[in-house]
DNA sequence: AGGCGAGGTGTACGCCGTACACCTGCCTTC
DNA sequence: GAAGGCAGGTGTACGGCGTACACCTCGCCT
């Protein structure tokens, strides 16, 4: 008999086992249950064998963040992009309220996935797709965002710090692949122009835009008698 | 000459000192510099020491959540109930900004503490002045409060789980102390009548109403022709 | 047959929080 | 003034963490 020490052998481990054994484990565990010991324990390997699929932890977190975010993913008819858009916005909740650890783990994160590209681009699709300009959808994607996550600060990804014309491939390969992040920045970047900040958001004016939707709601709702019992 | 070893000697720590070096380090050195022994270091003395006036760690870090959220307070006029919401949320945003650890810190701390029970009562007494309901300023908080900080899933603190007399006690104290939260507690708790959960808010209902309101406020916005333009 | 590279291993280091026993010097009480 | 207690600082040690680095062991390609 050819030697075969146990059925892991079997199926060697890859980047995804070990992604999806991490979120397994997070969620049966919670986020600090799961760590490289952990974890390799569970891929029944030691721990320094992730490292031949994962360069270093936060990578792993990166990695089971983007699998969430995978699940934002939510149909939407095109009919009523208001509706669409709640859709989309309680799908990713749905998604966070399967994985408990998964908001924490997202809010962390340094640099946004590609998942997270697509469902911001799907999102800000909805919003244009219904009518609304390039600035007020960046404003609305802002004032929504800090809500289901935590991109308060920084919706646009940072421009690759290589030089030159590697990078003007390097954003033009973002604009082809997410192009509604693209009219997005543009316009936030046109917008810009009495600030220094070069091509980011005033963070204050987001805050405060969310802040005063929210505040003018609420005294809509407040002039128009609103109670709980006559909304059902 | 009678024995004076060090300076550090004749003051000797107490709890206090030991918070708001904390908080120094942290703001120095970002809350992963921010370490038992790291902090003991800066305060010239043996890691064990500090846990003379602290518990553990998580202590450490209710104790330096609580001198930020302390901070959130802002003096307010009382004539205008949105201009002064709004005051007070950026006093707390402020504060957040001055101190950049603090919002993740806040986020994972499990119990309010008595400065953000303070905050919460002031703001929803503003809400309260400004003749707002007490059903709808408590969706008013939880629609503002995620903005802020964390507190999307408990606004409302778990009554101890001591018993009998002892319980009902305490509940008393914190109605003595926080009338407003309490106000808002036992109106949350008659509109639940319908639900089972015990006295919590429905998460699920907190969110879409949020949502709902940002959502209408934007779409409120497109209506009108909205654009950051005519806004200033 | 030879060797090379992908993938798993073993050991070790420096950090972390903190349990536990200890020491020290002031304050109270007689 | 002597005795004793106690608040507060110390020293050592343990188990956990992430991970650097050297190694081994296959299966595959030439």
């Amino acid at each position: 008999m050819t030697p075969q020490p146990d059925a892991a052998r079997r199926t060697p481990l890859n980047r995804d086992r070990v992604l999806r054994a991490a979120v397994a484990l997070a969620d049966a565990s919670g986020i600090d249950g799961l760590s490289m010991r952990s974890l390799a324990q569970e891929l029944g390997v030691v721990p320094m064998a992730l490292y031949k699929h994962v360069a270093n932890k936060d990578e792993l977190l990166d990695g089971i963040a983007d699998i969430v975010v995978g699940e934002f993913a939510a149909p939407v008819g095109g009919t009523d992009w208001q509706a669409d858009v709640r859709a989309q916005i309680l799908a990713a909740r749905g998604a966070l309220l399967r994985h408990p650890w998964a908001a924490r783990v997202i809010e962390t994160r340094t640099q946004l996935t590609p998942g997270a590209l697509a469902y911001l681009d799907a999102l800000i699709g909805t919003f244009r797709a219904g009518g609304l300009s390039a600035d007020l959808t960046h404003h609305a994607m802002h004032a929504l965002g800090s809500r289901v996550w935590g991109f308060t600060q920084e919706l646009l990804p940072a421009p690759p710090e290589v030089e030159g014309a590697q990078r003007e491939a390097a954003l033009r390969e973002m604009a082809a692949r997410y192009p509604h992040i693209a009219e997005i920045a543009a316009a936030a970047a046109h917008e810009d122009d009495t600030v220094v900040g070069g091509g980011g958001c005033d963070d204050q004016f987001e805050f405060e835009f969310a802040l005063d939707v929210l505040l003018d709601g609420i005294a809509r709702l407040h002039a128009a008698g609103w109670s709980s019992k006559t909304a059902g």
